[in-house]
DNA sequence: TAAACTTTTTTAATTTTTTAATAAGAAATT
DNA sequence: AATTTCTTATTAAAAAATTAAAAAAGTTTA
């Protein structure tokens, strides 16, 4: 009974942090009550200060609705996006701001057994020299390249514990907060599908273009994990017959033809074989700068930066064409690091598609470039606790007391 | 009130129909409703004479639960599974039983603006000459070939009315029942997720080998269909470099390195060109004959026969290997009019997966055959139908009038 | 400018659902 | 062999949710 209402009660908070400003209709629509109930429910979280009044929403032909906002400071998440080199942590509030500076630590993943003690007191001094009473802290999200078991709470390929012990609860009894992971590129889709590009969509493609091509999927409106929470493996399809070896093992996959490291390393390679270029000047110490370098070659017209682009894009859009094949998805988003890039992108791909797809298939399809930037796995990070808020009324009854 | 209760015994009947012998808390579970409704709800419908009881299951550590039957011939099904050329229609029960012997008619699909008339003839015919009052009909299910988008009532490819009207409507208006239509490959998928090997799968794909390659897929428990209808174009993913042209007008699709009359046709360029088989003797004036005469020809041992399939098989793997990539699904089967070859795909697609996937991938996936025959395509037209039985009180009514 | 129509909000009454208490049948345990 | 435990079935009382009716606040149309 108490249980049930506060798992209703929950439930509109959720919805509020996913989007803002709803009316009492809207709220009991999405959580399948009646309006009396609904009503009720916004009052009492009204009382506890939980949710706050935002003024009229234009009429439709009637009587001005009242909306109602989540407030934003009395519940906090911890975002962490993590690639093989470098870490991102962040805190994040009710309304999808960024409430402390992003922090960037070095924090190489292969083979470092010590990369989760590390983590761990990243976070914890996160949140320490935050000012933020813990109790307000409603949820870690952590996003990490990999095979990631969701359920399970482990990663296969990095932040291993003996004997495949749930990484998420160790993280959670240290800290004290509930923990949850997820792939990088499934949280990129996230972000996307509730802030972003793919925003309502029941069908749509997320291939976050990064260091290796990887893919999130939304699939009859939810984020598609599969059996074991590795669906998404893009990069290593075999798709082609070049005879290079991956460094999964394998010969002819996607990521040997597409990835962004592919383009810097071919960009070095053609600058070292005396290839005219804008490029010449370029330093390939740190990959960020390089890559952002040969982007803003092609921006300015540099002819060798541009075909590095084309042939990827061209490769990534064999790779599109085989996803629109399999999923008839409404629309494909290109995000991650590589979207910045832009329209490049754009030419290639369609060229790709021209040739590999039935006509009828791609028709239905529209691609479109994300807006989120490179922040995206972060506020996906936060879209993963928040997707777990309803099934833990626990929590909230600490801030409600 | 009356609405809803007639849906939630819809939902009983449905469930029933579905998995034969629920006891009353399994179906209470099932609908989502406490005990004591569902006790009534059941009650009622015994007085209906449309559920029985069916005798105590075995306890399992108490008193042992009543178990019910849905009334099998209170309501009747029509089946109707097309292919390019034949057309098979069907009369079943609401225990999957087929009533009426399955009557096979030559209906050929392309360029043939008459498909549609002679269908809806030929399915008024079975309907008249089996003897069942109209009333009891409660839908028709007809799988076919060609894109078919399952809500407007459309097939892209097949069976066009001017202006894209809806043929299920007007089928409907003719007959005067509820016309239901979907995708061949797709049916397959349903009826190995209702009644076969992918029964209760969260995550399956069914791959349907026959003159083409289909695919239908079980995600998250249910059939993925795509934002238009179209997911599931198996075939036409462009994952060789051969040079082939394939009939969709594109170059190197799955289809042009594994379907069954590729098969057939390189059987008989072998033996044209001189090559010691069994297959000598095979005429190839029947297709299906023929396929079957290669079947057995590498059963007994034919060495040409099994290389064949070897090379059939070993290119189906290959896709197969994509399929594990982006879906991670728990289990694949083999389904279709191929499956009747069984064990002989096993090896060389094994040997594909172990070339083209991810061992920790693959490592989560079993392979199995399809133990529902040819008549899977039937089966599943049936379960479309009744997949919509909730959403059709108005039939019901009549029924329980 | 008033009447008619929409949509939201409030309140009250009815209906429905769940819970709880009870009983009965069956297996496991002492 | 008796008791305990577990599951199912039945009934009545309590709780909760939906529906219905009416008021309030706007918009549109005659």
């Amino acid at each position: 009974m108490t249980e049930k209402k506060i798992l209703f009660r929950n439930k509109i908070l959720k919805e509020l942090y996913f989007e803002d400003n709803l009316s009492c209709v809207d709220l009991s629509k999405r959580i399948h009550k009646s309006f009396p109930i609904t009503a009720k429910l916004i009052e009492q979280l009204m009382v506890e200060n939980l949710v706050i009044e935002n003024g009229y929403a234009p009429s439709t032909g009637g009587r001005r609705p009242l909306t109602y906002s989540i407030q934003k400071n009395v519940m906090y998440l911890v975002s962490v996006a993590m690639d093989q080199f470098v870490t991102k942590i962040a805190i994040m509030d009710m309304q999808n701001n960024f409430v402390s500076p992003i922090e960037k630590i070095v924090l190489p993943l292969p083979d470092n057994t010590k990369a989760l003690d590390a983590l761990i007191e990243k976070i914890a001094q996160v949140i320490n020299s935050s000012g933020i009473e813990k109790e307000k802290f409603i949820g870690v999200g952590i996003g990490m390249p990999g095979f990631v078991d969701v359920q399970k709470g482990i990663n296969y390929s990095f932040l291993q514990l003996p004997n495949n012990a749930s990484i998420t609860k160790h993280i959670s009894e240290i800290i004290g907060i509930p923990v949850f992971i997820d792939n990088d590129s499934s949280l990129i889709a996230l972000a996307e599908f509730y802030f972003g590009e793919a925003r309502g969509e029941k069908n749509a493609m997320v291939i976050n273009i990064g260091w290796g091509i990887g893919l999130g999927m939304i699939l009859n409106g939810e984020l598609f994990r599969g059996h074991e929470g590795f669906a998404g493996e893009f990069s290593h399809i075999p798709l082609f017959l070049n005879g290079q070896l991956c460094w999964c093992g394998k010969v002819g996959c996607l990521e040997t033809e597409t990835s962004l490291l592919l383009i810097i390393e071919k960009a070095r390679e053609g600058i070292n074989s005396g290839r005219l270029s804008k490029l010449n000047s370029l330093t390939f110490d740190d990959i960020e700068q390089a890559f952002d370098g040969i982007v803003k070659a092609v921006r300015s017209g540099d002819q060798f930066a541009a075909e590095l682009f084309s042939k990827a894009g061209y490769n990534i859009g064999k790779g599109i064409a085989v996803l629109i094949h399999l999923f008839n998805p409404k629309k494909i988003i290109l995000s991650g690091r590589g979207a910045s890039a832009g329209k490049i992108w754009s030419a290639p791909i369609q060229q790709a598609l021209n040739e590999h797809c039935i006509p009828r298939l791609f028709q239905g399809t529209s691609i479109a470039m994300s807006s989120l930037g490179t922040q995206a796995e972060l506020i996906g990070a936060a879209a993963l606790v928040m997707e777990h808020y309803e099934q833990e009324p626990i929590i909230n009854k600490q801030i409600a007391a």
